[in-house]
DNA sequence: ATAATAGTTTGAGTTCACTTCAAGTCAAGA
DNA sequence: TCTTGACTTGAAGTGAACTCAAACTATTAT
């Protein structure tokens, strides 16, 4: 599958792709004998990883890491195992954060339709 | 009370909330008679609510934009519900996002328990 | 064979959200 | 009065994550 094909089917930029190998969020994609990149299945796992990590805000370099460790000869289980469950931490957080604040908004947006309704009475 | 002990009580550096005011994420802050910032406790829910809002992750301008419409003589009321449903639909999607990934991490990090049971047997 | 199209690399440029710096003002204390 | 230190503004610098440009090579249609 050509970095074309990829792009469109996860509507991301070419140039985006060849920046997340080049940061090492992705493992070096499969070439042609002319040097282009031809997208294997597993690349494609690699991809929509990278994709579902970035979208929920983990730092390139904190999915480059993981990565780099399932690459590597020695067994990096441990490394890997703690890198996941210190991701999912900042995760959790996260989403804590965004919770508190849409409680927040919530109470403004009632706030707002109450006096809507007060309004057209 | 002074920039300094808004920034202590919010643990946010000065230059920050300078920013965020300049940046018009909080209306003009009411100055001594020789033009130091001195926060009313309405100037420090505004930082509040900003604080609350960028840990979320809510770009600047779109907050600024809100202060702004506050601000404005005309009736806005529109303009700024509408703008408070967009960004609620924002952080609910950034939410459900995060949750996705949750659930990807939760299985890995199954799969890596797993095998760890495996290796002590 | 040759032109057009598509893909490659490397390095530089852009955007966002700060963050720090430079240069200047002012008020209080030694 | 001089100095210290907190304050001001505007501008420049930083780090993360792209995004674009230039020069080059590969593939495809005629």
């Amino acid at each position: 599958m050509t970095i074309k094909e990829v792009s469109r089917r996860y509507q991301i930029p070419e140039d985006t792709l060849r920046y997340y190998e080049r940061a090492g969020m992705i493992p070096p994609v499969g070439r042609t004998p002319g040097g282009i990149r031809n997208y294997s299945q597993e690349d494609l796992n690699w991809v929509e990883l990278c994709l579902c990590m970035r979208s929920a805000g983990l730092p390139v370099v904190s999915i480059a890491r993981y990565v780099q460790l399932c690459r590597m000869e020695e067994d990096t289980t441990q490394e890997r195992y703690a890198l996941l469950l210190e991701q999912r931490r900042t995760l959790l957080e996260q989403q804590r954060q965004i919770g508190e604040t849409l409680d927040r908004l919530d109470k403004k947006i009632a706030r707002y339709e109450e006096n809507m309704k007060k309004e057209t009475k």
